[in-house]
DNA sequence: CTCATTTGACCGGG
DNA sequence: CCCGGTCAAATGAG
């Protein structure tokens, strides 16, 4: 499938650059008054995931296993559609949760990316994030030209991984897909990369993938919750552990305001208007080039955002109610980019014109 | 043989 | 009843 020994080099930097993006990213999380501790967590798990393929990828550079992710270039983050609905009933776990809490994990974090096509490569094969994903369904969905793909973490049998993502071909621009992840990773994978190592590579004792106790989780998971472990539940406890809907709090980040709230809960991006760290100079930050923002109909024009929702009722309601919806071909993706070319540090977008 | 993908049936929310 | 999402039997690849 995705069985391209090359490059090394490519894949490296590719790496290398989408380990750049993904911490410029969690730099922007860390100010953002609204960030929300699973955005946080995601990013850095990524930045992680690409630290050790660059790892491995150096030590054994000969052998393609390491250079088998590839990193979707650009990383664009788009909110997700919320449609409310959106419920993923799992059959297995689902009783032992129905008893208390009424309503359970409808709304879990997601948040989906756009993915230019393979470089090159003729095929086109959405990308390698590293994770082991086993796909289980596809669907032709009602207003898209293509069939969305069901895939789930292929360790979710053995140890309860739940993470899930779907991938979808753009319906204009078949050279995008848009993958939409949902949960979050438990199991210690390992990415085929980083597993080959020869010698024992000094990989950290990972800190994170360890299921977790059902005992502890909840409140307490502030500690050492560097990575994931929130929404773990196996089928114990579990209830409310993603997303403790907070509180009626969380005021929405229109307006510069900042509620601190901080625990999870909420809509991570938001703000933006005008700041820039990160973006500006396109040629300088090379790929940097990535967009916060929160995917409403009052700032569209934004290009990627990333977001992700929480059982908020209102908000997602309200975003939902904007974006997506039907087949409008707005929000969803909006970049010709055609074909990034990763080689290239400097690579340089000359598409102008994003929006028609 | 084992195991991942395929594919239509099935489920449940809206 | 429609539709997105998941299950599970059948199928194919290694």
């Amino acid at each position: 499938m995705e069985k391209m020994g090359d490059l090394e080099p490519k894949n490296l930097l590719n790496e290398l650059i989408q380990g750049r993006e993904l911490a410029k990213q969690l730099q922007f999380h860390l100010n953002a008054p609204t960030s929300s501790k699973e955005s946080r967590e995601l990013l850095l798990q990524r930045i992680l995931v690409s630290y050790e393929k660059a790892l491995s990828i150096l030590m054994n550079c000969g052998t393609s296993a390491a250079a088998e992710v590839q990193p979707t270039g650009p990383i664009r983050m788009v909110e997700s559609p919320p449609s409310p609905r959106s419920e993923d009933s799992d059959r297995d776990v689902k009783d032992s949760e129905a008893k208390d809490t009424p309503k359970k994990r409808k709304t879990l974090p997601r948040w989906t990316q756009l993915v230019p096509v393979t470089s090159g490569t003729g095929l086109e094969s959405p990308l390698d994030d590293g994770f082991s994903w086993r796909k289980y369904g596809q669907k032709d969905i009602l207003g898209a030209r293509y069939p969305r793909g069901y895939y789930r973490c292929s360790h979710r049998n053995v140890q309860g991984c739940l993470a899930t993502k779907q991938v979808q071909r753009s319906d204009e621009d078949p050279t995008i897909f848009e993958i939409t992840y949902r949960g979050r990773h438990t199991c210690t994978q390992a990415p085929s990369s980083s597993q080959i190592p020869p010698t024992s590579s000094p990989r950290k004792q990972d800190q994170d993938t360890h299921l977790v106790n059902p005992q502890q989780l909840n409140q307490q998971q502030s500690q050492n919750d560097l990575l994931l472990n929130f929404q773990k539940e196996l089928r114990v406890v579990t209830e409310n552990l993603d997303i403790p809907q907070s509180h009626p709090y969380s005021s929405f980040p229109f307006p510069s305001t900042s509620n601190i709230e901080a625990e999870n809960a909420l809509i991570s991006s938001s703000v933006m208007g005008h700041f820039s760290p990160s973006f500006t100079s396109p040629g300088a930050s090379g790929t940097g080039t990535n967009y916060f923002q929160i995917g409403d109909e009052g700032m569209t024009g934004v290009q990627g955002s990333l977001n992700f929702q929480s059982s908020n009722s209102e908000i997602t309601d309200l975003i939902s109610a904007t974006t997506s919806t039907t087949n409008s071909p707005t929000v969803g993706l909006g970049f010709p980019y055609g074909n990034v070319e990763f080689g290239d540090p400097n690579f340089s977008f000359n598409n102008s014109g994003f929006f028609p």
